[in-house]
DNA sequence: CTGAAAGCGCTTACAG
DNA sequence: CTGAAAGCGCTTACAG
């Protein structure tokens, strides 16, 4: 006996075989003709009375019972470090227009909420929920329980030897920042470091350290800070760094967000940016556009980027991809945030 | 003959039946034991072996063979008229933290991208991928296609008879920010709206009309904008407004995006906020954080109201609930970006 | 050119 | 207390 009405929509939707029998044919044959794999199996009217009945019903078939079958959800998750930085907005469009190519659907998943997320990939994998991730701004350590992602992920900007990545050149990035600082004469520049343990946050570290020493600079734990990516602890470690004996004449920063809460902080301490203070950024997204005076940034092209990493993880899906590493040029955007020190500080 | 091989995951994953049969029991017997049905029909022995089984291979059930099976997807999805506005990040903030409470996965689908969202939704409904939906910010006329949403959806922000709804109490929040500005003294109030055609800007539109009018202040065509909600048009459209023979001393915005736009123009014209011109915003995100001065604006609590509609969405998916509303009072926060107008033009 | 049948992996009456 | 079986709605060999 059957135990329909679970739901109400349920309870009303055609199936294949309503389509089959109000076309007058077997139920395989709809599947054959709305599967396009009719092509001199079917007879030419037949396959027409069957559209046109699939039409009329508005038959669409179910996903559920398809992926069942096929084994694919059609659902792709893209796992980033924390929804509330707008720039991750950017990324999912991108993913999503090249989903939608593919007929996928893209979820996103933040880590930051939720420090469980390994698990929660490792549920959506064992419940075959979903078919495919990328993940963003991420390390996978190689003896992870994650080895059952292989062959259904893609890193971005995250360091594993097991998966095709892709690595934006933040050293590139973080080089030039610092060399602009450096070469507008400054030489107290504070870092503002995200505090989050990953590769790519290691890098801009050490760069900094790097082209201080080159520069023979002497590093000064006074000048290294680190807070959340978001406004609020960036702005109290700004503070923090903006109170010292002898402040920073300029702030290298780890994301725009940063950024933006070190101008909080010039503000609140009556500053002026680039007068006072020097600001620059990583990132290049709403954030920058917002701020004023305009933020002097290294661009990461974020939307062609989650593309990129879309089709990237549909190749993968469908023929595993080696281990490879491509890397994405970024650029460095020179505006208003930064100046030469003031004279009595330089 | 079984086609399994699909992907390379199915071919790994535990079933049920691998579980029963290491665990010497019938199929149905997992299923009962692990769905917590087994109370005084299994053994507690049985059921203790079968827990174990199931725990050493690592198994979950197939969520599309439990779709299939139940009817339910799992997955509720959030529509918002477009992602690239940071305040709806906060939104799927809220709503994932109720989903997960019920085992839920939200998708966030944006109808800025793609005027064909109500297609999509009916195509979502009909091939049963999502139970549920929450409409943001979007009208729905009455005799709609999606006349077979009922008893999936819940509205907020949004005029709907048909569906139970969260209603914003826009009303007041504009009522507030105007009356705030007239105060101060402003008369030459121009109003930067939406270019979007739905009811919670067109309530932001009659807010402004009533209250100019009830004050005596002739509506003038110079003084009313509209702009997409981004950074760039807004900032194009409030240009265009400074740039008048007699430019407003105030702008009214239909959102926090919007007064940035307006910002930005304000410097591009080397104009002060507050001191010549006023700006008010609705929403109290991100944005409004980032602003400097900080912006006087309507407040939204975001967040909690993404939570609760999901919560609203599981009432409803469970036993359908009548068409009601329930109104959610909002906030008016005065802080720098608004003053009185300078003497000479007040 | 078309249809009957197996099977994807579950849940849940039903029979013992 | 436990198991055999039906059925959710598909896709795809296979047989005719």
């Amino acid at each position: 006996m059957s135990d329909r009405h679970e739901t109400r929509v349920d309870a009303q939707l055609p199936t294949s075989f309503d389509v089959a029998k109000r076309a007058g044919v077997s139920q395989s044959t709809v599947s054959l003709v709305l599967n396009g794999k009719a092509a001199g199996r079917v007879s030419p009217r037949t396959q027409e009375a069957v559209r046109r009945v699939a039409q009329e019903l508005g038959y669409q078939p179910s996903m559920a019972a398809r992926t069942l079958r096929l084994g694919r959800t059609h659902v792709a998750a893209l796992i980033i470090p924390d929804v509330s930085n707008p720039v991750f907005a950017a990324v999912l469009q991108g993913a999503e227009q090249a989903a939608r190519l593919h007929d996928y659907t893209v979820v996103q998943v933040s880590t930051g909420n939720d420090p469980d997320w390994q698990q929660r990939i490792v549920h959506a994998l064992a419940t075959r929920s979903i078919d495919g991730f990328i993940l963003w701004a991420l390390d996978l350590p190689e003896s992870t329980q994650l080895e059952m992602l292989r062959g259904n992920a893609v890193i971005v900007d995250g360091y594993s030897p097991a998966f095709p990545s892709l690595l934006l050149d933040i050293e590139y990035g973080a080089t030039a920042s610092l060399r602009h600082l450096l070469s507008l004469g400054h030489r107290r520049i504070a870092h503002l470091a995200a505090h989050i343990d990953v590769e790519t946050f290691r890098v801009r570290q050490r760069v900094y350290e790097r082209l201080l020493s080159e520069a023979g600079i002497p590093l000064r734990a006074d000048y290294q800070a680190m807070a959340d990516v978001n406004l609020e602890e960036s702005f109290c470690a700004a503070l923090d760094l903006l109170g010292r004996p002898e402040p920073p004449t300029a702030i290298f920063c780890d994301d725009d967000l940063m950024a933006a809460g070190v101008y909080k902080a010039a503000r609140a301490l009556h500053m002026r940016v680039p007068a006072d203070l020097s600001t620059v950024g990583f990132c290049d997204g709403l954030v920058a556009q917002l701020l004023d005076p305009a933020l002097t940034t290294v661009a990461i092209p974020m939307m062609e980027l989650g593309q990129r990493a879309m089709e990237l993880l549909f190749s993968s899906l469908e023929t595993e991809l080696p281990p490879f590493v491509e890397t994405i040029p970024l650029g460095f955007v020179v505006r208003e945030s930064t100046a030469s020190p003031r004279e009595d500080l330089a």
